[in-house]
RNA sequence: GGGAUCUUAGCUCAGCUGGGAGAGCAUCUGCCUUACAAGCAGAGGGUCACAGGUUCGAGCCCUGUAGGUCCCACCA
């Protein structure tokens, strides 16, 4: 056993242990049939850039559940892997691009896609790098890519199946369409913001009745190019009149109708709708209701596309003013009135969405929402807290169908091939060579790709081997536990659940366990524009990776966002030295008595009270991790460490290790040996590298606490009387201490210390833990006696249940301070006791509480009425 | 417009199925006690947002009010 440092340096540790658990192979996982799996899948980072705060959180909350199971025997696999997140990577490889000269166009498709792997190179590794950094026990042998030949042959697939079966169809819609990106996005990726904007009434002229108008109010006044139609409510009195009539649309010389539509709200604005089909969602509804034509007024660059038209080529906002100064000119414009209302912007650049017809691919999703609805409501999935339950209904059932289709290059590409013939859709995952309908030859790809979450919807199965029956797939799914951010329960849960469901008639997982975000101390978002971000690497190589760890673990609840400090990750760092230190006191003294052996029968009082509580800590923290309540479990690892362990038992067991000639020495060193190593392996989930560090220095027998086992509670190690005992001396202890310190006596100075109790049952007690009473009470000389013979009258006391410490301080007493402490003592029994009394003498509440509680209250009013009559004796003494 | 959530010590937050208010940091006092000053021992500090209700008993359950945060949403 070697000796420790003397302060806890992670940075000269971390890297060697991590080779050293990558070179044991301890985090790969096999198909074991005389274990129980345990499956976690890793929420696969995008390969755009670094590992953030966000990704340490949910990666060390997976790491914590990983290592836990895997100490508990199951068989542990953590899924590793990063995801191609198709139109973020285009994006950033477009501009890496522009920077070095070179136009995505001028590359062509297969240029391109080279430039993207090589960045998925980079970045990927990059990732893993970072994720290893944090101690992350993945299976890096099974690590996948979304892109990788076993992920695309699943996509291909299921797209073919659900081609097959009906739900994806290809189908001129509405979508939302970014003018930035060139592509169709959808819904999830669409954010709403609210904009100050006006509202333009406008009106528009009725064919045939000079001077009499019609007036719509419009936000976006450049989409009336595109009108087809004004509508308004049939039940509408005002406008009765005007149904079936042609208006004159202002600015294009063509007629449009006025439609009857229960859609228009009498009461909002005019009560009189423009109706563009081709660029507004409801009015794509509209038009479809009543035949009404669609004009597409608008490029993919968001420019007016109207040949002939003065606004032709115009930008949107640009053809807006111009338009808008047209009508006043014309004298069409009543009225501009400030206006809020949502604008729909593109979740990845914040450009505005603009609506548009297109052609697309779409996934039917009224069906596969049933049986995911199913499964929540009939408890088979369970969100970790509840409260995300009502999300995921709430966006179920209301689901529309998924625009699946990209015009993007970087991405898997659609397995649809049209024949240049007759136009015949072949989706086939082999380019077919003829067209089976027309005997065609010439047959094109789409050039479209899939929506990234496409594939990632399928990440807890597809990296497991199906559609292949693999053994990896029978053995390890279902997966157990989904950890990720409540901000992405539309775009991957709510997908992998129905994708589960529907592929391999199983739900992908049981649980989801959310967490929120990581903000910055002011708890604003953390991100690049406001430059508040903190790199976790940075975060590790000052204070360790275990010191990160636990500051994202501890005061915090479940889907709860958190605030990131540097004192917190100091106050971890902190916690990591004490277990370093206590450790280190331990191995120095097993080293002085290296054969040290005990029997459960020959432990002290202290040695059982220490015992029972690390005992019972072991049943608590599994418990609170089978809750998934990491937070509260890492609290009772810590506060058992650093109060009970070492302020505590540590202290007792001093003078029986100074003391050469104890017969308890065995014991005690027994003791701390075993609990320290059962409190490091309660710990080792949060603190990995400083666990094993500590363990493989201390049970050099042993190759790791990685593959250890798991502390069960035990029965033999459950002391009740003992537990009560210590409890008693800490009492004691505390009263001593605190009458020292109020009467200003140095430490230095030792008195002599009477425990006065007519219970021979405390005095023994008393006995038992004299060797370590004396040194944490500062005792010269403990004397255990049943009355107050030969103290003396001025002697100091504290009062615990049961009995009375009296310290004689002599010349030291300061009578008025003594008088003062027992009155505030006399105080705040006399308000116990009166709630207890209260309680007690409440006749409802003696015939309806529970009788422990009832029993409870009883034990404590005895109690309180015993120590408040040795108070009041002491104080009429005094005085 | 709908929904969720928060309001607890100076700051940041815990508080499980209702049964005597907690932690970390900060503050004050005293200690270099042979594991640790990244430490030890003490102390101060809260009508748990407000108003009702249920209950023997409410920080916790119900209703309402005020303020904050977030998500969803096709009133042009």
């Amino acid at each position: 056993m070697k000796e420790l440092e003397k302060t806890y340096n992670p940075a000269g540790i971390e890297g060697k242990l991590y080779e050293k658990w990558l070179d044991k192979k301890y985090f790969h996982a096999e198909p074991n049939k005389d274990k129980k799996p345990f499956t976690i899948v890793m929420p696969p980072p995008n390969i755009t850039g670094q590992l953030h705060m966000g990704h340490a959180l949910d990666n060390t909350m997976q790491d914590i559940l990983i290592r836990y199971k895997r100490m508990q025997g199951y068989e542990a696999l953590w899924q590793p892997g990063t995801d191609h997140a198709a139109i973020a990577t285009e994006v950033k490889v477009i501009e890496s691009l522009k920077k070095q000269g070179i136009d995505k166009e001028e590359l062509g498709r297969e240029g391109f896609l080279e430039k993207c792997w090589d960045w998925r190179k980079d970045y990927g590794d990059r990732i893993i790098n970072q994720l290893h950094k944090m101690g992350s026990s993945a299976d890096w042998d099974r690590e996948r890519f979304t892109m990788d030949e076993g992920c695309s042959a699943a996509v291909q697939e299921v797209f073919i199946r659900l081609y097959e079966k009906g739900y994806i169809y290809k189908g001129s819609r509405i979508v939302n369409w970014c003018p930035v990106c060139q592509t169709s996005i959808s819904d999830a990726e669409v954010e709403h913001e609210d904009q100050n904007g006006f509202f333009w009434h406008i009106n528009y002229p009725i064919v045939g009745e000079e001077g009499r108008f019609v007036e719509i109010a419009t936000t976006r006044p450049e989409t009336l190019l595109g009108d087809t139609a004004v509508a308004v409510n049939p039940e509408d009195e005002r406008y009765q009149d005007l149904m079936g009539k042609m208006l004159e649309l202002p600015l294009t010389g063509r007629e449009i109708p006025v439609v009857a539509d229960s859609y228009v709200d009498k009461e909002f604005g005019t009560g009189c709708v423009k109706i563009t089909p081709a660029h507004d969602p409801n009015d794509f509804e509209v038009g479809k209701r009543h035949s009404l034509p669609e004009i597409n007024v608008m490029n993919d660059d968001a420019t007016i596309n109207l040949p002939g038209s003065k606004y032709h080529g115009m930008e949107r906002y640009e053809a807006r003013k111009a338009i808008v100064k047209d009508l006043e000119e014309l004298g069409l414009l009543v009225k501009v009135a400030p206006h809020t209302h949502a604008v729909g912007t593109h979740d990845r650049c914040k450009a505005t969405v603009e609506p548009m017809v297109k052609q697309q691919w779409f996934v039917k999703m009224e069906e596969m929402a049933k049986p995911a609805i199913r499964a929540l409501k009939t408890g088979e999935l369970k969100f970790v807290p509840e409260r995300f339950d009502k999300t995921y209904l709430h966006w179920l059932e209301n689901i529309r169908d998924w625009c699946i289709s990209r015009q993007l290059w970087w991405g898997h590409r659609i397995p649809a091939y049209y024949c240049d013939q007759c136009g015949e859709i072949i989706v086939s995952k082999e380019a077919p060579t003829v067209c089976p309908k027309c005997g065609g030859a010439h047959l094109t790809q789409d050039e479209d790709t899939l929506d990234t979450w496409f594939s990632s919807a399928l990440w807890p199965f597809s990296t497991l081997g199906w559609p292949e029956e693999t053994e990896d797939l029978k053995y390890f799914y279902p997966t157990d536990v989904l950890v990720t951010g409540y901000d992405i329960i539309f775009f991957w849960v709510i997908r992998m659940v129905f994708s589960g469901i529907e592929h391999t008639g199983k739900l992908p997982f049981h649980t989801v366990l959310m967490h929120g975000l990581v903000r910055d101390s002011e708890g604003r978002k953390m991100s690049k524009s406001l430059g508040n971000g903190i790199d976790p690497l940075e975060v590790i190589e000052k204070y360790g990776a275990d010191a990160l760890r636990m500051t994202l673990i501890t005061g915090n609840a479940p889907g709860n966002d958190m605030r990131f400090y540097w004192e917190r990750v100091e106050a971890s760092r902190n916690f990591a030295n004490k277990v370093w230190n206590a450790s280190r006191f331990i191995m120095m003294n097993i080293e002085k008595a290296p054969e040290a052996k005990a029997e459960l029968s020959e432990l002290t009082l202290a040695d059982k009270w220490i015992l029972s509580k690390v005992n019972s800590l072991a049943k608590d923290v599994t418990e609170n991790l089978d809750k998934y309540e990491l937070g509260i479990a890492l609290q009772k690892v810590y506060d058992f460490i650093w109060e009970e362990f070492c302020d505590w038992y540590i202290e007792m067991v001093k003078p029986r290790l100074w003391e050469t000639q104890d017969k308890t020495k065995a014991a005690a060193i027994w003791t701390l040996k075993t609990v320290l190593i059962n409190s490091l392996k309660l710990l080792h989930p949060y603190m990995p590298f400083l666990t094993e560090e500590i363990f493989c220095n201390l049970q050099e027998e042993e190759e790791s606490i990685m593959i250890s086992n798991w502390p069960e509670y035990q029965k033999d190690w459950n002391f009740e009387t003992e537990e009560h005992a210590v409890e008693t001396i800490k009492e004691a202890v505390r009263g001593i201490r605190n009458v020292r310190t109020s009467m200003n006596v140095p430490p230095s100075r030792k008195a002599k210390v009477y425990v006065v109790s007519e219970n021979q049952e405390i005095l023994d007690i008393f006995e038992r833990s004299k060797v370590f009473f004396a040194t944490l009470g500062y005792a010269g000389e403990v004397y255990l006696q049943k009355d107050k013979n030969g103290i003396a009258d001025d002697a100091v006391s504290a009062v615990i249940h049961q009995a009375v410490i009296c310290m004689p301080f002599a010349e030291l007493v300061d009578i008025e301070k003594e008088i003062e402490r027992l009155k505030k003592e006399e105080e705040r029994l006399s308000k116990e006791l009166a709630r207890v009394r209260g309680m007690l003498s409440n006749e409802k509440f003696v015939s309806k509480a529970p009788a422990a509680k009832i029993e409870e209250e009883k034990a404590k009013l005895e109690k309180y009425a015993q120590m408040m009559d040795q108070v009041k004796e002491r104080l009429s003494q005094l005085s």
